[in-house]
DNA sequence: GTATTTGCAAATGATTTGCAGTGCT
DNA sequence: AGCACTGCAAATCATTTGCAAATAC
């Protein structure tokens, strides 16, 4: 199964927990903890917030997820993809990724600031189609 | 003084302990609570963390200040100011500003997405200069 | 004078830690 | 077998709330 290799790749142990994370970040897109324990609950009825926590460290720190911390909001995680930019919307929440290359900021904020910079993290504020 | 002014057209009440909130986000450009509350002890020796957070709330509400959510780091705050992305660097954890302009990116957003946009938070991060 | 703000202490919420037991390789 | 992972309870850290006294306008 795709997401028991994404594991080892990034050499950590599968865990049918782990695998149910995932997962659930795959088909959610973006999942706070919250809504994590609760869809996850639902297969590991005694899974703990704890153990959440320690493996979503385990998987920033290999880089497998990442953080998207939102102005107003609980932070997110998502599975570590291409470049792209997130749109939040102020009224109903929803957030939802657009196409985005990165290659032209980086290379502006190269030169300007002379920074060697990896990694941009986009979050565009403003009001969904379904909420105007 | 100019701080007073910038109080008094959000509509909120003058105090010294306002001000002296004002003060040091302009001179640190970003700052957190924890810095924000150590450094305004050298004035005020009896506030409060939660007089801060009450403040930080009220000027965030009337759109004074604006907080900066970083992947990895507590949130902080700035003065707003006009359009800018972040830099941030992962090893000694030096946030700057560099000068953005947001307008192609909203452009493309509203088109890509059909939101109606209005604020964007970037924050990019790298390696600075010190510590390559 | 009235409404808002301050500072305290206590409450709540979020995240981390220690440890004994279990499971992965 | 050995080390890493899980789940529990407790600890810590971050933020919010209620309230009485002080302050702004």
């Amino acid at each position: 199964m795709k997401n028991k290799h994404l594991l080892q790749h990034h050499q950590l142990k599968v865990t049918p927990q782990r695998i149910a994370i995932i997962t659930l970040m795959e088909y959610f897109g973006h999942i706070n903890i919250d809504e994590l324990f609760k869809e996850i609950r639902e297969q590991f009825s005694s899974i703990s917030l704890a153990t959440l926590y320690k493996n979503i460290h385990t998987m920033l720190n290999v880089n497998l997820i990442r953080e998207v911390k939102i102005p107003g909001q609980k932070t997110k995680y998502e599975i570590e993809k291409i470049a792209h930019a997130h749109v939040l919307c102020k009224t109903c929440g929803e957030l939802k990724d657009i196409p985005f290359d990165s290659k032209k900021l980086m290379e502006d904020t190269v030169k300007n600031s002379d920074y060697r910079t990896d990694e941009v993290s986009i979050v565009i504020s403003g009001i969904c189609p379904n909420c105007k």
